[in-house]
DNA sequence: GCGGACTGCTTACCT
DNA sequence: ACAGGTAAGCAGTCCGCG
């Protein structure tokens, strides 16, 4: 690795008028600035030729950004041909596309001119985000890999056809570069504020910085305090090993910390672009720093209220965007940290370690208080990038070079801007055009078939009916990756999907009136199957294979959870029309073909004699199969069918509530699966999740029919507990309380006005202001609107009442399982002599 | 004016 | 700023009722 740099990010540098390329050096842990070198200019197409162009869009060639025309030849995926198109050049890229009288808006029609220049640039020059580069007579030249030979010997077997291998060869490297970690250091900031609990106003800025936390990978622990006579006696050093700086002049302090900023290729903070960052550059700004003091610049992005704070020459990451990505939060850390997205609860839920909690202001603690606590905040941003060797900081590299994002890029945006860009990247490598989003729209006709919830696009998947009872031996068979498998096998892409050969007509996909090519292969469906085949032949495998070493398994596992973030949301963005590619025939296909899938299996497997018990969308419960007929079954999916078909879980016995997703299962290892039952669901209320837990803890024990007949005698026990408990009023009004997270801000809810909207109005009469995305805590009394949020009721207050159709649920949702009535066990009249 | 039947809204879940 | 399908609880409305 001898001279080699890492791509952190491209830019576009309005100082020099060109692309920079911001690189790492592991040798020194510093960044290296590349400038490009060969004039490469923003532009757009158009299909208008140059000659109209000059007579007929003069002000085009007489905008002050305009360089020259060129013409092009590209190749139109929509209407299979080639086409020439003109290229219109500018010096810069605010000529091309914004502000008033942009070139973009005086032709009638133009074609990839919304993408941001320096995506234009990576896209054009091949350069991929996350790679390793050698300087080589000042140019960059990407460095090779050698792929691990067991690797190189899967991609062999899987990949016949040279073309494809060499493909395939190419994503093997992009998964096997080696990955470093990177020096880094995370900032945090207090700020002074007169009034408790009012977050300060970075774009006033008005108040003094008080501390400044940093925290690096490289040793830095310290914090830089502003003296203030009010905060006590002086001390250098904290118990923990932190170093504490004070300054008598804000300017001074300021000045210090952005030297620091200077020397790190890697800025960590969490929330940085809306507050510590944005804070500072204003601040510093108030204070007489110029520009080129300042290594941050503040950049409004197109959605109001969105600002991005960029420093140079490192790369700033702000934590706070990557852990509120959705697909972050449910693929990669198994919805560790659902509900709430703070530092404190992210941190608490991946590290063990939350905030230092503060019963003062901040402006109020000693100089080793503010220190500590401040301090923590910057620690815990750094180790989220620590724990677990690393794995974030891995994980971003290997989606920054799939997704071809610089790093900025990549953990600001979701997963629809990284498919995009992965996608837009392939399309100029092959010097396809770029389709505009009316164009598909036009020539790919609408859905065709009928959604079951009111308002969808088109048809989803299918859910089998559950028997409702008790099985033991079931087996799950399912799908390894229906849709992605799906868009493989059939070629589903926007271009494939309804293309203009008449031949490919009768190439129909069943259930849709929709065809797909018999020509060409789609872009997506091959881009696709690489991220698919490799997920699923190679990473996933050898991520569980016992014979690697736990470091190798390791690096495979991270492979394999970024591959599977793509992968998993690869067939949604189709469906997505905000996705640019948005081609809803083409997902409408894919949920066809996976019902195709699924039902023929499901009729396998009756013309087996294996008894179905249950399914929903990839997956069929299987009642004691014999072995014979499994494997049969498994082998014709394969053969027939085409898609691999797999035994997933082997439970000692299920309990179906006669519900669609809606179950309780016991695997033959012992772990109890509990889903979609209420006695799980996150809102109801502490007291029922504990009595249902009880019950749980029994259901997994069970072995036999008899021991069911003792669940039921046990759940009889429980309820009446409750009941009795309830009564006596033994709860608490935590444990009384339901936990119902907020959409939007109360204020915005007008077709009605539910229960936990009604609770958070109750509360902001007390000044307590909850928004979108916050948690209410309701608990239900008797009189008034009937709710009550926990903060402001009374336990003699409380409607017993109320709770108990909730409890009733909870356990009839199991007893129906059992085929037992929910009556029989504790009846309504019982209830009255007891309670009421 | 009141209650049951119904629809619609909302949330949390499943794949 | 990935998708559609399902369960549950409550809000709101309609309708009949001397």
């Amino acid at each position: 690795m001898d001279n080699e740099l890492l791509l952190l990010s491209v830019e576009y540098s309005s100082e020099y008028g060109k692309a920079v390329a911001k690189l790492y050096d592991p040798k020194n842990g510093s960044i290296v600035l590349w400038y490009d070198n060969k004039g490469h200019r923003p532009y757009l197409l158009t299909d208008i030729t140059p000659e109209v162009i000059v007579s007929d869009y003069a002000q085009v060639i007489q905008h002050r950004g305009f360089d020259h025309l060129e013409l092009v030849e590209k190749y139109d995926p929509l209407r299979d041909r080639n086409i020439l198109m003109t290229k219109v050049i500018a010096t810069d890229p605010l000529s091309i596309g914004r502000g008033r009288n942009a070139i973009r808006d005086i032709l009638p029609r133009t074609w990839e001119s919304r993408i941001k220049y320096h995506l234009c640039y990576i896209y054009d020059t091949g350069l991929i985000p996350g790679m390793w580069y050698k300087l080589v007579n000042g140019n960059l030249r990407l460095a090779d890999v050698e792929i691990p030979s067991n690797i190189a010997k899967l991609v062999e077997k899987l990949y016949r056809d040279p073309k494809t291998r060499e493909r395939a060869v190419h994503w093997a490297k992009l998964l096997h570069a080696p990955i470093p970690d990177i020096r880094r250091i995370a900032i945090d900031i207090e700020v002074y504020t007169p009034i408790r609990d009012r977050i300060p106003n970075p774009r006033e800025a008005k108040y003094q910085v008080i501390a400044i936390a940093l925290a690096s990978s490289d040793g830095v622990r310290k914090v830089m305090l502003l003296r203030r006579p009010e905060a006590g006696e002086e001390v250098s050093r904290l118990s923990e090993g932190i170093d504490l700086e004070y300054y008598d002049d804000e300017r001074t302090m300021l000045k210090k910390v952005f030297e620091i900023i200077n020397e790190y290729p890697l800025i960590l903070t969490f929330n940085g672009d809306n507050f510590d960052m944005n804070y500072l550059w204003h601040r510093a700004r108030l204070l007489g720093l110029s520009d080129k003091e300042i290594p941050i610049s503040i950049v409004y992005t197109g959605q109001i209220g969105q600002v991005r704070a960029r420093i140079d020459p490192g790369v700033h990451v702000d934590l706070y965007h990557f852990f509120n990505n959705h697909a972050m939060q449910v693929y990669a850390f198994k919805s560790r940290y659902r509900e709430t997205k703070t530092l404190d609860t992210i941190a608490q839920a991946l590290l063990g370690i939350g905030k230092i909690k503060l019963t003062k202001n901040v402006t109020e603690l000693s100089y080793a208080e503010l220190a500590r606590y401040c301090y923590r905040d910057a620690e815990l941003t750094l180790k989220l990038t620590l724990f677990d060797n690393s794995i974030v900081l891995r994980l971003m590299i290997l989606l920054m070079r799939i997704s071809k994002l610089p790093l900025d890029d990549l953990v600001r945006t979701g997963i629809s801007q990284w498919i995009k860009n992965m996608l837009y990247f392939e399309h100029r490598k092959m010097n396809w055009l770029i389709p505009e989003p009316i164009d598909i729209k036009r020539l790919k006709g609408s859905t065709k078939t009928k959604a079951i919830i009111k308002g969808k696009k088109y048809l989803g998947a299918i859910v089998i009916d559950p028997l409702p009872g008790v099985f033991f031996n079931v087996m799950v068979v399912d799908f390894a990756s229906l849709y992605p498998s799906v868009i493989k096998k059939w070629n589903i892409s926007y271009e494939t999907l309804n293309c203009p050969h008449n031949e490919c007509r009768s190439n129909k996909i069943p259930g849709t009136p929709h065809w797909i090519c018999t020509r060409h292969r789609g872009i997506t469906s091959e881009l696709i199957s690489f991220l698919r085949d490799f997920r699923i032949e190679i990473y996933k495998p050898l991520s569980k294979s016992p014979e690697l070493d736990k470091v190798d398994r390791e690096s495979y596992e991270v492979i394999q959870q970024a591959l599977k973030v793509f992968i998993n949301a690869s067939y949604g963005v189709f469906g997505h029309e905000k996705f640019p590619l948005y081609c809803p025939p083409a997902a409408e296909c894919t949920t066809a073909l996976g019902r195709y899938a699924i039902t023929k299996t499901l009729r396998k497997a009756h013309e087996l004699g294996i008894d179905v018990l249950y399914g929903d969308t990839d997956s069929l419960f299987l009642w004691s199969p014999s072995p014979d007929r499994l494997d049969e079954l498994l082998k014709w999916s394969r053969e027939i069918l085409g898609i691999d078909l797999d035994v997933d879980k082997v439970y000692k016995f299920v309990a179906f509530s006669g519900r669609k997703k809606n179950y309780l299962g016991v695997t033959v290892e012992g772990i109890l699966d509990i889903k979609g039952l209420v006695g799980k669901k996150r809102h109801v209320p502490e007291f029922i999740k504990d009595l249902f837990l009880q019950v749980s803890n029994y259901m997994s024990k069970v072995s036999s029919l008899g021991d069911l007949m003792e669940v039921k005698r046990i759940i009889h026990e429980i309820a009446k507990d409750s009941y009795m408990k309830l009564k006596k009023r033994k709860y608490t009004l935590s444990e009384l309380a339901f936990r119902v997270a907020l959409t939007k801000d109360p204020e915005d809810y007008i077709k009605s006005t539910p229960q936990h909207v009604k609770a958070a109005k109750l509360l902001e009469r007390y000044g307590i202001k909850l928004r979108a995305g916050d948690i209410v805590s309701f608990v239900k009394v008797r009189g008034g609107i009937g709710v009550k949020p926990v903060q402001l009721a009374r336990i003699d207050e409380i409607d017993e009442e109320k709770y108990l159709p909730h409890i009733e649920t909870t356990f009839r949702q199991i007893l129906e399982a059992m085929g037992v009535d929910f009556n029989e066990i504790l009846g309504k009249r019982f209830l009255e002599s007891q309670l009421f």
